[in-house]
DNA sequence: ACGCTAGTCTTACGGCGTAAGAAACGTCAA
DNA sequence: TTGACGTTTCTTACGCCGTAAGACTAGCGT
């Protein structure tokens, strides 16, 4: 029996709360045996390596994306592409993390399958279902990134910092871009939107019903 | 006067090639060091400190990225992406760096500018311009990182081998769509084409001349 | 009361980034 | 030739990291 009382999740859990409040950096097996008053060794128990413990959030924060593809295809896609954003967003620390490892952790693929499924019912083919779908959630992940990613260590050079040391006169369109709005959580949301939609517009199944 | 010649162009490029052969975790400053026949402290005389190793290599690569923004914008800027694609499938070890860190490095400004200035020659504002740019890099970038990204210290567990272990009942489109290819670089590139002109279809200035 | 097992801790190893400063080298003036 | 000096390199050390090996301990069923 347990004299500290833990489990998998919860170890998973004090990680996901150590990564959002201090950065992925920060996340070592020891301070994450100290948040659950433990040793470091201790978590071996639970988890076989820090890898684990990186896939475990991984997962946990794809599983939480769950969409009901219900009614017009590019709708509930849509959807989809927002929900991933959101959930991203909330954990911004976790965004390198999912951008890297390879997307196929277990809890995000029945939704991907029950996505595929409900295109293929709209006259995709099985194969080109699959790449509408990856092509939308690469497309999240790429504008996420440039959204919200900061690198691990790194102390993050504000977008604000490098506009007001750059040089009118060798960036002038970029300069202006700046002062109308260029990086600004409104400008991402609108840039986003308007590819999204250029996206979902421009793809379209080849062999309609 | 330098008694092994070193620079700081010598150590980027010295790290480079550890990375493409080795990876990027294989990357520490002792290893640098003696890649280059030197200790791991000489090296903080050209550098310093690692994480401007790591911003060095991402400009290398960046900065190969060189597009002529001349006749109709789809075009070159289809030119764009494609090459952004082929430099960082030319180091996929890059990819994890170039999509974490802030793109803004001096090394790809100049590009960004004298496509923005292309594109406001065209209709586009200059806001509107460096969002279509920005929607283009980050769809690369996020592409790209579903193609080839890996993480660091992961070992690889391919999607030929996840496709073996998954099961068709449960999984039934997915398992037909792997068995259509899925996943092999034929796949990638055509979802890159696809997406690409869709998104290059769908944005438009929003005020033409 | 005793053993068993699940859970925890201790110790240790090799690696990491890098701070501080000592040491060796090449150059050039005296 | 010598000596001083600035440039480049190395040595040592600190505090972190992930984790292998194995010893301890608390609570259970008997």
């Amino acid at each position: 029996m347990p004299r500290a009382g833990l489990s998998r999740e919860k170890v998973l859990a004090a990680a996901l709360a150590l990564v959002d409040r201090e950065g992925i950096a920060a996340l070592s097996m020891r301070k994450l045996g100290a948040e659950l008053g433990v040793e470091a060794m201790t978590l071996y128990y639970y988890v076989p390596n820090k890898g684990a413990v990186l896939d475990g959030l991984i997962d946990m924060a794809v599983s939480r994306v769950t969409v009901e593809p219900v009614g017009p295809w590019r709708e509930w896609l849509r959807a989809f592409a927002v929900a991933i954003r959101r959930e991203l967003l909330a954990h911004p620390a976790l965004l390198p993390l999912v951008a890297t490892r390879p997307v196929m952790a277990p809890g995000g693929l029945a939704t991907v399958e029950r996505m595929a499924a409900a295109l293929r019912a709209e006259g995709f083919g099985a194969l080109e279902g699959l790449q509408l779908v990856n092509a939308v959630a690469t497309f999240v992940v790429g504008h996420t990134l440039a959204e919200a990613g900061r690198t691990p260590g790194h102390d993050d050079p504000d977008v604000a910092d490098v506009m007001e040391g750059l040089d009118p006169g060798e960036y002038p369109v970029l300069v202006e871009a700046l002062r109308a709005g260029l990086g600004t959580p409104e400008d991402h949301q609108e840039r986003f939107d308007r590819a999204l939609d250029a996206l979902l517009r421009g793809l379209a199944p080849r062999t309609p019903l």
